[in-house]
DNA sequence: TTGTAAGCGTTATCAA
DNA sequence: TTGATAACGCTTACAA
């Protein structure tokens, strides 16, 4: 593979005039810099990244870690991330921690290693993964879900309040016994999303129960298992479901149950997905600013690449209910 | 950020023993190992991913290059490259070239200079990028699409033939006029779907017609155009549709047109997906193995990142129709 | 078994 | 404006 010093001999300077030529650094000689161009094409040169990012002591490259490739609400976040990293030249590689301490562990090594410019991630409960970057003032955003106790940029939605608008909202529809299925305890979003929806029970008058409650990992399967199980002895009247995959696993229980969305039990699921509209009737969902969410926090994090003395800011996004016919009655 | 130099000096070994002791090579006294761990970990010692590869000439990664990071085919796809390349050590980093050959240049070329070990590419018409790879010896494996004239592993579905039962099984449910929603001209699963469905007409004695066949980009929006001019201007009694995000924007067309598929317009789409049996009727689907897909792109490419003189392969994995009742007149 | 030292390909400093 | 040269931090001959 062609080196530098192989463009630097086929144009007959030296390998630093071929780096500035490069780089557009300082001033270079019009004419040799044409003939550095020609000689890098000719050769198919390509800078060779490790060695650089050896020298500058950073690559331009952003970490995403996300929980769940396979979540539409992370995969809009990251369309956010990469649309704003590549306006500025820095690309984005995308890691799949899965919702698992150890596999963001993994990706978080990975990130200090390749010494990238930057990290955002929607941290699992463990912050020691988290506290890794911290402490080596690796710059780092934290997105959906924050870091408690830690001074760092954040990206959040509000969440609890969205759960309490949600939950307010099917107790306008006339539903009183309500019950909610969330992610797993720890996870700030599933903590956040039980918490707004006890807030909207609580100031409506209505007892709040263990039993119309279920937490579970934010999938299909689980949702659908602490769905059957609600409806098999708690008998709610209408569900609040912490995402769109959890959805779908609801949806088929209540299928299975024969019980009709909206007219016999109220729904309605975090993140508005294109299917959304295509059921019958209708998902009421709250819709999250998912890409925007992406692309604030590439603006943060490459505030902090620019300025790691900053002041870390926390920016709250709101979501917005989206009724459709599965949380009306009629 | 501490260094092998670092780690050396508090174990009171030379950075050769460090090295050695830290990946486990030649035989180091068990003690100095000992020391040397605990000096690293005391010191919280990360090696510098640049300065390894640089000297190493290679990274412990794999490149992912897919087409677009919102399709659940190419993140089922991304899991099973994820499970299989972790299992060996190696980290996967996804980018998301979005059916763009400008961004796929863009990660091509950033895989290249990073010096990753290999790359999966689902490549875009332009095979120019994926030449870029090719004349430099990197390891490639070409997933979902091939590339032309290329001697290249390549792991693919017979998508050909899975539209063609696709479409005989629309036939045999007694629809006449059935159309097409497929994807762009030059992308090749776009075009074996729409042969694999003429191939099922003209077998069937049934005239093809090019009103009934529309090509537009592999999303929502442009099949939900798609289809609605199709509605309005060609009458279809059922349609083909070439992937889930175009299913969704069909059926939105459908249930403007107030069309209840199944009964007066059958469908089938490529993908299984969680909400296909959430829709009434439900969706009848050509479930193809992408995870499948992903974890044979994987074993393949380290074949070659082991050996990269072995022969290019080609793997073709069947599809699967999954009959529901979006297909059935009943 | 351990240490010394060269070198991977860049960029940046310093002279010229 | 250009060039020689010294790092950057690691791995690996080669020597001891």
């Amino acid at each position: 593979m062609a080196t530098i010093s192989d463009v630097a001999a086929m144009a007959g300077v030296s390998t630093a005039t071929v780096s500035r030529a490069l780089n557009g650094k300082s001033t270079v000689d019009p004419e040799l810099v044409a003939r550095v161009l020609a000689a890098a094409k000719e050769l198919g040169y390509q800078p060779n990244g490790p060695a650089r990012n050896l020298r500058r002591q950073e690559a331009a490259v952003l970490a995403l870690i996300i929980s769940d490739v396979e979540n539409p609400f992370f995969t809009a976040i990251a369309r956010g991330v990469e649309d704003v990293a590549h306006t500025v030249g820095y690309s984005v590689v995308l890691c799949n921690a899965d919702e698992n301490a150890d596999k963001e562990r993994r990706y978080v090594d990975v990130a200090i290693q390749e010494r990238v410019a930057g990290v955002i991630m929607s941290p699992t409960p463990d912050v020691r993964n988290a506290d890794l970057l911290i402490n080596r003032n690796t710059p780092l955003v934290a997105v959906d879900r924050p870091l408690p106790d830690r001074l760092v940029d954040t990206v959040l939605v509000d969440t609890r309040l969205a759960a309490r608008q949600a939950t307010e909202h099917l107790l306008a529809k006339g539903y009183t016994r309500i019950g909610c299925v969330t992610g797993p305890s720890g996870v700030r979003t599933a903590d956040d999303r039980l918490s707004g929806y006890r807030d909207a029970l609580r100031a409506a008058g209505v007892r709040t129960s263990p039993r119309l409650v279920r937490r579970t990992e934010f999938r299909a399967a689980g949702a659908r298992k602490a769905a059957a199980e609600l409806l098999a002895h708690s008998s709610p009247d209408a569900l609040l479901v912490a995402n769109s995959a959890m959805a779908t696993g609801v949806l088929a229980a209540l299928g299975e149950a024969g019980r009709r969305p909206g007219r016999e039990v109220g729904v309605v699921a975090f993140d508005d997905v294109a299917w959304a509209e295509l059921i019958d009737p209708p998902l009421t969902v709250v819709a999250q600013p998912a890409y925007e969410m992406g692309t604030v926090a590439a603006q943060l994090l490459l505030a902090r690449i620019a300025d790691n003395g900053r002041a870390a800011t926390t920016t709250t996004l709101a979501a917005r209910l989206i009724e459709r016919g599965s949380s009306h009655r009629g």
